[in-house]
DNA sequence: TCCTCCCTGTTC
DNA sequence: GAACAGGGAGGA
């Protein structure tokens, strides 16, 4: 399920492949894929993607009208996709055919004008595609509310983000407090940084919530340097799956021993998500 | 602030 | 054939 660093990766593998790319057409196989407060899939016609970048769990990417479309088509459209659990988006030549899980399909034209096209797959049907203006996007309360970049973040504005009562798990999920951080990585960054899940956020001292933030930019570093954690669904804009999975010290291993000490991992439910932790390391 | 729902494929 | 996976919206 692609969090900060597979939604990293997939944004540095499929830039390549869209830069200066412009859209000529789209299909949407399935409405509820758009955002409710999205422009039409039309919108896009005459778009050139000038850049793609992610912000939290979200790819961004920058339009700007082709130049026979300057003055016709608007200016300042951007396209917001979230994955969610499922989704992907590949690169595939003209006129390939869709699959059971496609939910859009974009026709794009290279710099040379050669077509190809980018498919959006979701098999789980949670992934969310937002078209739009500066404005629409200001009006929209989660991108409003987003929080900082982990790996662009300081202890000192760290700390008094986790004031709030809640299990330092929830905040670790809550988009709103620090962004990009999901299930697999909130879960090992707690185990790397010794601090048990269900602790009060605010009862973290400035030194463990230093030292969280610090295993937090160390883990998502490691993670997008193995180009992302593939569990089930996720790849790459080129289809190839991340290692990181290897390295999970927690994640998925409830009951099983913990690797630096032995003692068997324990699963809780937090923040409505599954939780595994080490009763021994973790305090 | 917490819970339920959305959705489908995989696993038990 | 039920349980489970889970990010975020929306309601209690």
């Amino acid at each position: 399920m692609p969090e900060l660093p597979e939604v990293e990766t997939v944004a540095r593998s499929l830039f390549p492949h869209v830069h200066n790319c412009v859209f000529e057409s789209a299909k949407l196989l399935r409405p509820s894929t758009m955002h409710p407060a999205s422009l039409p899939l039309d919108s896009l016609v005459g778009q050139k993607v000038v850049d793609l970048r992610r912000r939290g769990k979200l790819l961004l990417f920058e339009l700007y009208p082709a130049e026979e479309f300057i003055g016709t088509a608007p200016d300042g459209l951007s396209m917001i996709v979230h994955l969610r659990m499922t989704g992907r988006i590949l690169t595939c030549e003209a006129n390939t055919e869709i699959g059971r899980h496609t939910r859009c399909v974009w026709n794009m034209r290279k710099p040379d004008s050669s077509p190809f096209q980018l498919f959006f797959d979701d098999t789980r049907t949670f992934g969310k595609i937002f078209i739009a203006t500066e404005k629409l996007l200001t009006g929209w309360n989660f991108w409003r509310t987003l929080g900082p970049e982990p790996l662009e973040l300081d202890p000192e504005n760290f700390i008094p983000r986790l004031s709030g009562k809640r299990p330092i798990k929830t905040s670790l999920l809550d988009q709103s407090i620090i962004a990009g951080i999901g299930n697999i990585y909130a879960d090992e960054a707690l185990y790397a940084s010794g601090i048990d899940p269900r602790r009060p956020s605010s009862s973290l001292t400035p030194d463990e919530c230093g030292v969280l933030l610090g295993e937090i930019k160390k883990i998502l570093t490691v993670a997008i340097a193995n180009k992302g954690s593939s569990i089930r669904d996720y790849r790459d804009a080129d289809g190839k799956a991340g290692k990181f999975q290897e390295s999970f010290a927690v994640y998925g291993r409830g009951d099983k021993p913990c690797r630096r000490c032995g003692t068997v991992l324990l699963k809780a439910r937090l923040g409505g998500r599954a939780t595994v932790f080490c009763p021994h390391c973790q305090k």
